[in-house]
DNA sequence: CTCATATCAGCTTAACTGAAATTG
DNA sequence: CCAATTTCAGTTGAGCTGATATGA
């Protein structure tokens, strides 16, 4: 047995706490579906990202990922490396690189999904499907508008 | 500048990495308020289970918060040794002991809260009054489901 | 015996600060 | 000169696995 379900006080975590909270257990179950595949889930999120963007920089994606500059060169790197990121330098400004999702980055991606989405089904099984659009809208609008 | 604001495809990330997303936007602006509190963010977060819950063991605490038991005693010796987690044997399991927040722990939370407010303001800025409600319960509920 | 609790030890990865080079 | 981009280097912290001891 794992113990007896905790009871909740009246008064629940407070918003900021509660993302953590939630992020915990969505992390937990992430990255053991993706354990076969050697990538982390903050690499996952960043594949994502570009896949999204379609193009961008690295200190762009440092401010929508909300990391310093030299925490994303970091995780960049082994994923260039691994040809799942291609760079290409930009022809107006010198000083910067482009970053696209390669074709092997993008395989990678379509393969994980397949995991991913039974997580995600089996992390919003309290909700109705109804309540699954109005949670991720609400949240895509919290999370745009803080970059 | 900070260059301009990133285009959006018309498929949003999926929700483990929308929380994700948002979770690290959160993160920053938390980290960013409680600096001059030296506890982290998982720690603030273990401080309020804690004053929810009232009482838990360790390994309690460790299952809510989807870590490993190695990780929640890692967590807990520092907060302990500076006064802010009260530890007494549980009577009926020796082999336990049962945690609680200590005076000292309430007033460090009491006073965080004052900054922690004015980030979650900042945070929901996008959302109407309804809107947060309802993305608290939802969150909620999903968290809870999720234990 | 088996399972749960608690803890020690070692390790890996994530993200930070500091500093520097380059370009607009 | 100043601001933005990129990157190297060193450092801390968070969370993991493995192993161990003890109690229900």
């Amino acid at each position: 047995m794992s113990g007896p379900a905790p009871r909740w006080a009246e008064r629940p975590p407070a918003f900021p706490h509660l993302v953590k909270w939630v992020e915990m257990a969505v992390r937990a179950r992430v990255d053991r579906a993706i354990r076969p595949h050697p990538v982390s889930t903050v690499q996952l999120l960043l594949l994502v990202m570009l896949e999204e963007l379609g193009e961008a920089t690295s200190a762009q994606l440092a401010r929508t990922m909300q990391l310093t500059p030299q925490a994303m060169t970091t995780l960049l790197k082994p994923l260039a490396e691994r040809g799942l990121i291609a760079r290409t330098p930009d022809p107006t400004h010198r000083r910067r690189v482009l970053l696209r999702l390669a074709n092997e980055g993008r395989a990678l991606l379509a393969d994980i999904r397949r995991s991913t989405t039974e997580v995600e089904e089996s992390l919003l099984a309290a909700l109705s499907p109804a309540e699954r659009v109005q949670l991720h809208a609400l949240l895509m609008r919290v999370a745009t508008s803080l970059i």
